[in-house]
DNA sequence: AGCACGCCGACT
DNA sequence: GTCGGCGTGCTC
């Protein structure tokens, strides 16, 4: 007998072909089954899914076709698993299919039931044969991970004492549900209280799995040492597991089979890892909570943060979140009750730093009162000066690569626009081109000005390879305390291309061969620079005149990792009888941004946020969505948004009137690589109506993109809770 | 999105 | 006569 059964794959997010597709199967196959199916002259993997609610009648007219094989050996997926896709799909507006497959590890997309079978299979007696090139290396990669004998009674290993701080939350924790948000400063142990709240739910249950979620790969190897470190001995080799997008495709499959079966305890990833399978998953903690990289930026536009809330309530784990400076979302989540906020997580409270470093003093430089073309003021340079000489390092941060961010003819006031974009071309003064940092467009850097001739066009503004050679300038007859002079180091996205030479270029940080380093935000970023005392950030007024108003956030949040960044290690700090300090130069010193991070204040900070974001009703007191569109001229891009507006009005959508649909506006940067962008924002109060609003948009704006008169549309999407609008 | 088919220009 | 340009249409 021939059973019908649905299954989820790929099918194109624009296409009319729905995300369930029927097929023919021999056996009965359950729901989370892993399947290859024919579909139109391809074969692809698909998840058989529980089959929908409303038994919808199969579409006339349409042969259905057998599937083509079953990936036997995995056992299905779960129902929970599948409710989270589901969920995604449906928070997302996005197809099932899409969200399933791209969840699972890519290696199994192109793989038959015969090469998995292969790949399962147990290896061979391991006889010393002869072996290819490649083989060998593969093999070698395989064991590198270090091979800890596994004794029969479990390793004790020796913990360390918590401070009272961190014994008090990790307490919290334990007889509380949560959600937690983690508040605690920049070395205050928020790690260690995470390893214990692992180690807890390991302990109270032989088959508890953990998901531990790190913001970015660069990240993911401190933490990951620290996992192996204390649960390996206890637990196998095969415990902890990574799953990031820096690994090879076999490695990814092997991380996920690993938890799938249950055998990895430990599951430390970045935002795919949200949609892990772990069976028996009991903990969530994710680390930096704030971090933007949690959401996906193309595709399904997912938040692994917010998907982590949800799969912790409907698995029934605890789910921690972490931060020094927490989303504006999760502080307000986090206020209690009797504060008059919603109470919804648990805020868990670290303000002090372990051991004896303390926070660095913030010293704000008003930049009107200074010499007007300096990018370094005098007390600045003074102070690094002096930071050089006494054998300490100093970090420069700048949020902008490159040596001036465009050049300019003073005569014709021609500016090296991109002939692409809606934006200017980038001077790098290292290789003599001229670069768009949107769509990638380098030239040579003309020796004269390209429209009139005049050969003294100049760089406007600074970028860190600038800095740089300023500060080589500058700091040319400054010595260390070993007689050398002193060295101005840089690391930023063009200085770490190679595969490797970030870690490379922090190891010589850390080896003391740079005395002022020079960077953009990703040296900002957990890093521990152990000898650095200064950090300062020299240009950072920008972000408070942005129109994005979430940049604040961003700014006080970047500052105050940065700021954490100095004097992490003592011995440096107070053998020197010098204090860790962060500059910053600003033209507005007053600014409320600054003056509450000169006291390290965030919970003032976001309590005036909070206050703007209530009266302009924004998040979180409100929800947004944004559609995009992409198309050839920006009038074929809105026209898209102005009909979709229409037919909303016209087919009077459900809730409706709940949703404010904004009038389509030109993109911040408005052409990218000849493609002219146009967006909409939406808004309501209510999410579910948001949600349901945009459920039932989706099919009308398939249609629309059908008709002829959109034919220039090059494409549109939508971002549910955008993080910048 | 792929991957076809299909209908017109420059080549061995 | 073919090779191949990418316009249009279909995929349970």
């Amino acid at each position: 007998m021939s059973h019908i059964v649905h299954v989820a794959v790929q099918t194109p997010a624009h296409s009319a072909v729905g995300d369930l597709l029927s097929y023919r199967s021999d056996e009965e196959l359950a729901p989370g089954t892993l399947v290859r199916v024919p579909l139109g002259k391809r074969e692809m993997l698909g998840v058989v899914w529980d089959p929908p609610a409303s038994a919808e009648p199969i579409p006339e007219g349409i042969e259905l076709r057998g599937i083509a094989g079953v990936l036997k050996g995995i056992a299905p997926l779960s129902q929970e698993w599948r409710r989270l896709v589901a969920f995604a799909a449906h928070y997302y507006q996005r197809s099932v299919g899409e969200i399933a497959v791209s969840a699972l590890p890519p290696h199994l997309r192109d793989m038959t039931p015969e090469q998995l079978a292969r790949r399962l299979a147990p290896p061979k007696a391991a006889k010393p044969k002869r072996r290819s090139k490649k083989a060998q290396a593969e093999a070698i990669e395989e064991t590198a991970e270090p091979v800890v004998e596994v004794t029969a009674t479990p390793t004790t290993i020796p913990l360390l004492a918590l401070s009272a701080e961190q014994a008090l939350v990790f307490e919290q924790i334990e007889q509380q549900s949560g959600p937690f948000l983690l508040y605690g400063s920049t070395g205050s142990g928020k790690t260690e209280v995470y390893l214990r709240a692992v180690q807890a739910v390991l302990d109270a249950n032989p088959e508890a799995q953990a998901l531990v979620m790190v913001p970015e790969i660069n990240l993911t190897p401190q933490l990951e040492e620290r996992f192996v470190a204390r649960f390996t001995p206890q637990y196998g080799t095969d415990a902890v597991v990574s799953m990031h997008s820096g690994m090879t495709n076999p490695q990814r499959l092997r991380s996920w089979l690993a938890a799938h079966t249950g055998r990895a305890r430990i599951v430390l990833g970045t935002r795919m890892a949200i949609f892990a399978s772990v069976p028996q998953l009991a903990l969530i903690v994710v680390d930096e909570e704030h971090d933007a990289s949690y959401k996906q930026q193309e595709g399904a536009r997912y938040s692994a943060r917010d998907l982590a809330l949800w799969r912790g309530r409907a698995t029934h784990s605890k789910v921690i979140l972490g931060s020094a400076t927490p989303s504006l979302e999760s502080w307000h989540a986090s206020t209690p009750a009797d504060s008059g906020g919603p109470g919804r997580y648990l805020r868990l409270n670290m303000p002090s730093r372990i051991g004896s470093a303390s926070l660095p003093k913030v010293r704000l430089v008003d930049m009107t009162q200074q010499p007007r073309k300096a990018v370094f003021s005098p007390p600045l340079l003074d102070a690094i000066t002096e930071r050089v000489q006494r054998g300490e390092q100093s970090l420069i941060l700048l949020n902008r690569r490159g040596f001036a961010p465009v050049l300019f003819c003073a005569d014709c006031s021609w500016k090296s626009d991109c002939p692409h974009c809606s934006a200017h071309q980038v001077f790098h003064k290292g290789d003599r081109t001229l670069r768009c940092h949107h769509c990638g467009f380098t030239q040579r850097v003309p020796f004269v000005c390209p429209s009139c001739g005049n050969p003294d066009i100049m760089p406007l503004g600074k970028g860190t390879e600038q800095l740089q050679e300023e500060l080589e300038r500058l700091l040319r007859n400054v010595q260390r305390p070993d007689g050398n002079p002193a060295r101005v180091g840089r690391i930023d996205a063009d200085t770490t291309k190679a595969k490797g030479s970030l870690e490379e270029q922090l190891a010589q940080v850390h080896a003391g061969d740079v005395d002022v380093l020079v960077g953009t935000q990703m040296v900002a970023k957990g890093h521990d620079f152990r000898r650095i005392t200064l950090v300062a950030a020299v240009q950072p007024d920008s972000a408070l005149y942005s129109s994005d108003y979430r940049a604040p956030e961003r700014l006080f949040c970047l500052l105050m990792q940065a700021a954490g960044r100095a004097g992490r290690d003592a011995q440096y700090v107070t053998a020197q009888d010098s204090h860790p300090e962060m500059w910053i130069q600003s033209h507005d010193a007053q600014n409320a941004v600054y003056a509450a991070l000169r006291r390290h204040d965030y919970p003032a900070f976001a309590k005036q946020q909070l206050q703007e974001r209530l009266d302009a009703g924004m998040p979180p007191y409100a929800f947004q969505a944004i559609v995009r569109a992409d198309a050839r001229t920006q009038e074929a891009a809105q026209a898209f948004l102005l009909a979709a507006t229409q037919v909303a009005r016209d087919a009077n959508l459900p809730y409706l009137d709940e949703v404010f649909l904004y009038p389509p506006i030109p993109m911040a940067v408005q052409r990218v690589a000849n493609v002219e962008r146009a967006q909409m924002l939406l808004e309501a109060t209510n999410r579910s109506a948001l949600l349901r609003f945009l459920n039932a948009w989706q099919q009308y704006l398939h249609w629309l993109r059908g008709l002829p008169e959109h034919r220039p549309l090059v494409r549109w999407l939508v971002d549910v809770d955008p993080l910048s609008i």
